[in-house]
DNA sequence: CTAACAGCGTTACTCGGTTCACAGCTGCCC
DNA sequence: GGGCAGCTGTGAACCGAGTAACGCTGTTAG
């Protein structure tokens, strides 16, 4: 009944949109710019170029009338309200189809994300996947304390996904990643964030026609 | 600036949760339960009760005071309103890590949408993967016209996303599933839902302490 | 010099979605 | 039988995110 997470008084959209800015900035400074007004960050990010100065109003972030915004600048005040603390352990459960993909994609693509993989397919663990040391299962519980992970992400059959996230609370994990299509029922202090590809995919067919 | 799709006056917040509500009732049916609760259906799916009834007014369903709402015809009403016809052709571009995960999880527990892929790796293409044919790219707009496909899923490199994209919607797909952390500009007729792993996971990470 | 212009910051408002509150109905128990 | 408990249906209130509108500042062209 109840959204059961506080956010913190912080709207998740307005994360996400910030989470989106960073992203675009830094492409645009690594290409040489050196500025860049609300309406082109608008642009790259598919919202109205108020909403881009409104959301850095609330991060007390001013710009110049005659250049815009900074970029460099600017993104230091974005990674300073993101929490930009370094690299951040993601322990990653589920070494399958999805779970390979997603290991991949944090090992190439993502380094501030570094994964921590978990299995329970003997054939999977105790060997290197992608320059990751996968561990099997029962040892997830010590490896997610001794390194002080705090995030999850669940990649496991949906049966499992709920057995699992709660090993991962119970370890200390309080933010999960979940691409199983069940919705998991976990203590009200742990943020869940539910990627559900069947539901995606259903409302791109609904909307298409 | 513009939200660009018009939703068919449809919030899309709508179609996500019924489509959460038919796959509950599904596996509730299948349990063998013949009725649920608004409250029930609602702690499945995280929801308000009244959220549910309100979404089943919107339908145009009514339950019955006693037993709550019967499963089948609830599910009746949503098919036809979500518009199940039956299965859906879907042309999965880029069978990568990603899309080799995408791919596995259609065939095997999705069996509503139909995966067609297509690579320009030859390596991948012109042979059966995971039960399906491999087309090479530049098959792509002659297999989508054939079977008239609407629905498209981009799980190609960012860089080759915007290109591929609009093959797809030139070919006469219009609504687009899209993995790739970049905003697709494409006409507004055309239906975007972007999944973005990282924006997840910084939300996540972000309210995660 | 100054007038037109372009972009930022801020306040007030709009609008869609969610929730409240309550009425109506049905079965059950005393 | 009559109250009671529990559920549905729904008008109205509420809430919050997004937007429009406006004043301010600095820049540029005439
Ligand atoms: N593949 C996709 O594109 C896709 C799309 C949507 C949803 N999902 C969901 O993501 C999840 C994973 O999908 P997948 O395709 O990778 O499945 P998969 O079967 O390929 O992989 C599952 C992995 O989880 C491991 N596993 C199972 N139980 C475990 C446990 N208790 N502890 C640790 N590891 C365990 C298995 O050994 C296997 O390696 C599923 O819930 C699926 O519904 C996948
Ligand atoms: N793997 C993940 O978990 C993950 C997470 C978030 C985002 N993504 C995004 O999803 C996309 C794919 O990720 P991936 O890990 O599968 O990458 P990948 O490199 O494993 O696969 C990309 C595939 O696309 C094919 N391809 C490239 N250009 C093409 C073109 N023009 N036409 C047709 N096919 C083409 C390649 O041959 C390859 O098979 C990327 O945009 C990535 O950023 C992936």
């Amino acid at each position: 009944m109840a959204p059961a997470t506080k956010n913190r008084g912080v709207s998740p959209r307005l994360v996400e949109r910030l989470s989106l800015y960073r992203r675009v900035l830094q492409q645009a400074g690594a290409a040489g710019a050196r500025a860049t007004y609300s309406h082109e960050l608008a642009a790259a990010c598919r919202v109205s170029a108020v909403q881009v100065r409104r959301d850095l109003m609330t991060l007390g972030h001013s710009g110049s009338t005659t250049s815009g915004y900074e970029i460099q600048p600017l993104l230091s005040v974005i990674d300073a309200y993101l929490g930009d603390t370094g690299s951040v352990p993601v322990a990653l459960v589920g070494i399958g189809h999805l779970g390979r993909a997603v290991l991949a994609f944090l090992c190439w693509r993502h380094p501030r994300f570094v994964p921590v993989a978990f299995d329970r397919d003997p054939r999977l663990t105790e060997r290197v996947l992608d320059g990751v040391w996968c561990f099997p299962i029962d040892r997830m519980a010590d490896a997610i304390r001794e390194q002080h992970i705090r995030v999850g992400v669940v990649c496991v059959p949906a049966p499992e996904a709920q057995r699992v996230s709660e090993q991962l609370v119970t370890a200390g994990v309080t933010g999960i990643l979940n691409f199983a299509p069940v919705t998991l029922f976990l203590p009200n202090h742990v943020f869940v964030e539910t990627i559900d590809i069947s539901v995606a995919l259903e409302k791109v067919a609904f909307f298409t026609r």
